[in-house]
DNA sequence: TAGATTGTTAATCGATTAACAATC
DNA sequence: TAGATTGTTAATCGATTAACAATC
């Protein structure tokens, strides 16, 4: 239990943004670096990455700034990268598969157990290690393999009762890339992804922006 | 030109959320919904409802509230909707050929054009009614073709190389998948996707929330 | 008209930034 | 030690919420 008072959800998005910096200056064989030079990579101020920071403690040390692997082992051990993750995907269609397949989960310790879908003429197919299953089936499929994370890549129109099945089957968090807000309740965390949405920011900017930025 | 002052971000990105809420009213149809339902619905205050709506222009009316289809239809003019877009995607990996094929830009209007990729495996290869390009060609084709929206899916050593391209070929709009920050001068809208930092939120919670909210 | 609900101004809240004493 | 840089408190800024007069 490191965390101090509550961590505002503003400072766990960029808690991930560190840990991605903090890699690739390991990388670089970078071994510490100053909350100064730290926010001049990411575009922000030393001041506020030394307010992120302490909401985990006293990291760092004074004259002398941050050490880059320990500062990044800490962060990843608040992320809980060191433990590894069960996975269920509901929906095989084009994202769930590419969602399955994401070559980024093997790194981060994610084992994507099963697949789920209504359409029979998918069920028995393999993506990876996994099998795709009748969506009937996952209530069973919970109650027997210790699964944390949800993925809810279905239509807008299943992706509720998708949710409450992983719900009642104990799962801790659901990603959720279907075009609708799911709803969870406290104990199971969602992140909601809606690329349309995203997409349409693209489209607000191309739209409402003067090209070149000026005329 | 509709926007008043300067439409902050948060404003920008609630505004696709409003979008899809009121094509859902439109479908139930309701054709008339006042800002503090409006706000029920979405999870919002009543108040932030009139705030963000009133950016752009007094489009209710009071006693009444506001007229669903209108609404919807002056904000998908907002968001750049009647509008259609040439697409490229970069990198034909599996994410890039999920978002290639993803269902839900034809609703949208968008054509995804091309795919390009350094593999030569990959070279010929159609998805959907794009075809899979070598990299070299990315500057020819753009010379070509009006292209809007560059999908960088990129490995993320080659993410940024990607995103100059498109720059250089006059994109107007990058929608980032590759797990690196992208930079791109003014004039050319960025949206990172950044699917792991995403995914790391849900595990931060897995590992730091108390099982079922309380214990 | 009376009732409802907006548009808009003012108050509040939270997050970011600045400043500086503590300390390595 | 002197210089650098943190940890932390105070100031600022922007976004959200509340309040209420305008008006349909």
């Amino acid at each position: 239990m490191p965390a101090k008072d509550k961590v505002s959800e503003a400072v766990v998005r960029r808690l991930p943004v560190y840990h991605r910096y903090l890699e690739r200056l390991e990388e670089e064989g970078v071994t510490r670096i100053s909350s100064q030079e730290l926010g001049a990579r990411m575009g922000l101020t030393a001041s506020q990455i030394r307010q992120d920071i302490n909401c985990f403690g006293a990291l760092g040390q004074q004259g002398y700034g941050y050490n880059v692997s320990e500062l990044r082992r800490h962060i990843a051990e608040i992320l809980g990268l060191g433990d590894d993750y069960g996975v269920v995907v509901i929906g095989a269609g084009n994202i769930g598969r590419a969602v399955a397949s994401y070559t980024g989960f093997a790194r981060l310790r994610f084992r994507v157990e099963a697949l789920f879908d209504t359409d029979e003429a998918r069920v028995g197919e393999r993506i990876g290690d996994a099998e795709i299953h009748r969506l009937d089936a996952l209530g069973a499929f919970l109650a027997d393999h210790p699964i944390d994370i949800g993925i809810v890549a279905t239509p807008a129109a299943a992706a509720q009762g998708a949710a409450d099945m992983l719900v009642a089957g104990g799962v801790r968090a659901i990603w959720n890339f279907a075009p609708v807000d799911i709803a969870a309740p406290e104990g199971c965390a969602v992140q909601n992804v809606q690329l349309t949405d995203n997409l349409l920011v693209l489209t607000y900017h191309i739209h409402n922006d003067a090209p070149g930025g000026g005329a």
